[in-house]
RNA sequence: GGGUGUGUAGCUCAGGUGGUUAGAGCGUUACGUUGACAUCGUAGAGGUCGCAGGUUCGAGUCCUGCCACUCCCA
């Protein structure tokens, strides 16, 4: 028996250890069926589960568990990634509580606490991924920084660098002063902020007393100044152009040049040009051969070219004024609205700085990638991303990938002692490329700096199924992958490199659609984070409603291309979905209606069991052309209608004169329909709540097969002959329904309803379920009219046939003279329409016919209703 | 500044290719609790679909402009 309540703690662990250790998320490598794979875009190791994962997880796992059940091969693949400057930044932090810094350790000992610590904490959001129902194969859970995705690293690293694609070069770079490391453009954001604009003037070298004005945010920056640049246009300036300027303070000439970048409209017309710490002025003094003067230390405190070494760029700032303005050289300060880059991670501003790093030729890799898409090998749904993918791609810049952390993939790159570079898999060969080429043995010392953490997530979709191993089972069977579901802030950072990096190295797409969702926003709308304190955590959720309610609410809620706000009543609805659900099982178990093997549906003789069998095949193929569309709110939302509308609300209630009458073979056959639809609809509805269907599975029966792997029904020819006479049936419930709320009848008065303008067919329904009919709409009897109406009845119309119920005493008739008027003025406002509709010669010469003829008919339906309101109203007119 | 979305009931949201009286959940009102469901049932109220034009026989849906907000890139 079931619990009297539905209570999800009770079994939703236990039902995924059972899952886990049947090796029910395993594929079966020997079946021949078609191959479906997912990868899980892997979380940071250090991560635990927000609601952006929740969202995410459950969509893949819908698709997933979907695909099983269709029969297919399916794979879905985890794995976590390091998250190089996140792990680091995390485990430096932990030990900076004990007063020690990373330094102290040197960096062998610090990468061996990190890998203790990983060992330790890692993998917490790996648990909580099993606590939401995510079916992945874990006995293949891989981390981007184990031994095969390592090996992967290497060899894609070595390819690219020997056919030319990676690079060392000496460029300008975000600098990240926290973590003294260079970044990529994406790990920088940019925030507008409100600064200060310094205005002040140099000399000009041999004028006495002639000055160039000058506007700057960052006046510390000037003993970088290589130039000043003036434009040619400038009619004010151009003058000075091929004089020479005096830095102030440290009275260095630099030259006065002529350069576009001075916009004579803004600021005072002339810019300082500081090559070494700005990327307009690099390129500026790029153009005109201008030297590089670095002022910056690594962790952004001014070096000895500046007259304020060790000091940090804020208190240079204030000492830099202070003797300007001493020398008499600043003229004012305003406020200005400027954009100022910020680390992602650190949360410091960024500085541009010149230093040596690796970098991929990413304009290069982007053009197969580009291809691909334009193709259509791989399409994006919704399609709308497909132009975010290309706009990105097309203006691709070159990606830095070197890292100055300790944690990571540390390069495959190795120096000799002059300084030649070798780039091989391992050491060893290394050592043999360099010895045979310096013809004797050299010492060769290795590049230190890490790999970026999104080089090796970008070979995800085919490292982790066994490559560089060629020959891999996994690789052959499930490359490409069939879908990517991901969020679309990570479009940049690992979508695109993703379609890179798997072009380059397997020569093949790495997934067929790219599934891209929205973010989980608060109740508000606002962005959830930390900092704002708005973060709702799924494990909370799922405690308080179950891990079912949770996904239902993400299914459900998930229109393409939009973002979810958090609505903790809707994941309450859903709770009280299952408990809805639980209860409907627990109506069957009550009435005997157990699962009877090889029931054949195609021998049901009731109508009404026909009805539903029919309408639960119709709900199954909508859930399976809703998933195949990704379209996840309406198959969610097609299974909650089917379940608790049609199920619920009307079969049950439509089968208890069954259940409780005395026709035992009727009964017989409405126990065993029922038991076959509440299967059906704990198969359709696993993929969304595969904790409470398996429960419920389970426990009614003894089962041949897991529900995990109950095939999915498909092609079923659907028998839709019941429908007409069970929806004739609801109708007229409804309408005595809507006619006794209204004429505020007591629930309790019994009434005889009659039944006029029916055909034969109809009374003949209406004869057969005519104590469901009384049953649902509280009668005493329903039967045919005979003779005139009489003058007491009130009258309710219901498609074509009109329902008469006499209420001599019990009824209201001014109440119902109004009900019937407000009928009537509905009526004539439809019929305007239409006769407008119909009397437009364009709209009956140019519409379809199928719609002119719709059109009529509900014109002679609405004045045939008419006539019979207006009969009601002047029968009873004189009560 | 460039690009991209969004604006529909009190709230949160649905409304693939234009075609009934624009739907759901929550909330709300009235009635009920009848042998699955103190997590239930029945019925109702509630919307000039951001604004202004246009295309069309017909526009929430397509086009143009405007307003407000979101996000991405500078």
């Amino acid at each position: 028996m079931l619990d009297k309540t539905y209570n999800p703690k009770d079994f939703e662990e236990k039902i995924y250890e059972n899952w886990e250790t049947d090796g029910d998320f395993k594929p079966d490598m020997k079946s021949d069926k078609e191959a479906f794979c997912i990868v899980l875009p892997p979380p940071n190791v250090t991560g635990v589960l927000h609601m952006g994962h929740a969202l995410n997880d459950t969509l893949q796992d819908i698709l997933i568990r979907y695909n099983r059940m269709l029969g297919k091969k399916v794979l879905w693949q985890p794995g976590t990634d390091h998250a190089g400057i996140a792990t680091q930044m995390v485990v430096e932090r932990n030990l900076a509580k004990e007063g020690i810094s990373r330094r102290d350790f040197g960096r062998e000992k610090f990468i061996e606490t990190v890998w203790k610590w990983k060992e330790q904490s890692g993998g917490t959001i790996c648990k909580q991924l099993r606590r939401l129902g995510a079916s992945c194969d874990w006995s293949r859970e891989r981390f981007t920084m184990d031994e095969g995705l390592s090996a992967a690293v290497r060899k894609i690293f070595v390819k690219l660098y020997k056919d030319g694609l990676i690079y060392k070069a000496k460029k300008l770079v975000n600098w990240d002063s926290k973590f003294m490391t260079a970044v990529s453009d994406l790990e920088v954001i940019q925030k507008e902020t409100v600064g200060k604009m310094y205005y002040y003037k140099y000399p000009i070298a041999g004028e006495e007393g002639e000055y160039i004005h000058i506007a700057t945010t960052r006046p510390e920056t000037m003993f970088g100044d290589t130039a000043v640049a003036v434009s040619k246009d400038n009619e004010k300036l151009k003058h000075l152009i091929g004089k020479k300027a005096i830095l102030p303070i440290i009275n260095r000439e630099i030259p006065i040049i002529a350069d576009e970048h001075a916009d004579p409209e803004k600021g005072t017309g002339a810019v300082k040009i500081t090559p070494a710490h700005d990327f307009n002025d690099f390129e500026v003094g790029r153009r005109h051969n201008l030297p590089l003067v670095n002022i910056l230390n690594p962790d952004a405190t001014l070096n000895e070219n500046t007259p304020f070494a060790g000091l940090d760029t804020q208190t240079a700032r204030q000492k830099t004024i202070e003797k300007m303005e001493e020398l008499g050289l600043m003229e004012k300060i305003e406020d200005h609205p400027m954009v100022i880059p910020y680390g992602d991670r650190s949360g410091v501003v960024i500085e541009p700085l010149m230093t040596d790093q690796w970098f991929v030729d990413a304009p290069i890799l982007a053009k197969e990638a580009i291809r691909a898409v334009e193709d259509g090998e791989t399409k994006f749904v919704p399609q709308s991303y497909e132009k975010t993918y290309f706009e990105w791609m097309r203006n691709i810049q070159p990606w830095c990938i070197s890292r100055q952390l300790w944690w990571g993939h540390q390069m495959p790159i190795w120096y000799a002692e002059d300084g030649t570079i070798f780039c091989e898999e391992t050491e060893a060969e290394a050592q043999a490329a360099a010895d045979k080429q310096f013809g004797r043995h050299v010492n060769l010392t290795r590049e230190t700096d890490v790999l970026d953490t999104w080089f090796s997530s970008g070979l995800w979709a085919f490292s982790t199924l066994g490559w560089p191993d060629e020959n891999s089972d996994y690789l052959k069977t499930f490359y490409p992958t069939s879908v990517l579901v991901t969020a679309f802030d990570i479009i940049f950072f690992w979508v695109a490199r993703m379609m890179m990096m798997s072009m380059y190295g397997m020569k093949k797409i790495p997934f067929k659609t790219i599934y891209m969702h929205g973010l989980v926003r608060d109740e508000k709308g606002q962005k959830m984070s930390k900092s704002k304190g708005n973060t709702v955590d799924p494990m909370e959720t799922i405690e308080k409603y179950g891990a079912d309610a949770l996904r239902f609410f993400m299914a459900a809620m998930e229109t393409q291309g939009r973002d979810i706000n958090m609505n903790e009543n809707r994941i309450a609805g859903y709770r009280n979905f299952a408990t809805k659900l639980w209860n409907a099982a627990r109506f069957g178990e009550m009435n005997e209606a157990k699962p009877v093997k090889n029931f054949n549906i195609s021998e049901v003789k009731l109508a009404i069991n026909k009805w539903i069998i029919a309408k639960a095949q119709e709900a199954t193929l909508e859930v399976s052309k809703n998933i195949e569309a990704f379209r996840f709110s309406d198959a969610a939302n097609g299974v909650y209608q089917f379940v608790w509308g049609t199920f619920c609300d009307w079969y049950i209630e439509m089968i208890k004169p069954i259940l409780y009458g005395e026709d035992e073979v009727a009964k017989q056959e409405t126990r065993a329909s029922f038991a076959w639809v509440l299967d059906r609809i704990l198969v359709i509805l696993h993929p969304f709540m595969p904790f409470v269907t398996t429960q419920l599975w389970d426990n009614l029966a003894s089962r041949d097969v897991k529900l995990i792997h109950h095939p999915w029904p498909q092609n079923e020819v659907i028998d839709n002959q019941s429908a007409q006479a069970l929806d004739m049936v609801i109708d007229i419930i409804s309408s005595i329904r809507s006619l006794r709320a209204e004429m505020n009848l007591p629930a309790g008065a019994k009434l005889k309803a009659y039944v006029k303008d029916a055909s034969e067919a109809e009374f003949s329904h209406i004869k057969d379920f005519a104590n469901i009919i009384c049953s649902l709409a509280r009668l005493e009897s329903i039967e045919a009219l005979s003779g005139a109406a009489s003058s007491d009845m009130v009258q309710t119309v219901s498609g074509s046939l009109t329902i008469l119920i006499p209420l001599k005493g019990v009824v209201d008739f001014a109440a119902e003279r109004e009900r019937l008027q407000k009928e009537l003025a509905q009526l004539d406002k439809n019929l305007a329409g239409y006769a407008a509709k119909l009397s437009n010669a364009s709209f009956v010469e140019r519409a379809p016919a199928k719609v002119v003829e719709e059109e009529k008919r509900r014109q002679s339906e609405a004045l045939a209703n008419k006539e019979k309101v207006e009969s009601a109203l002047a029968r009873i007119a004189n009560l």
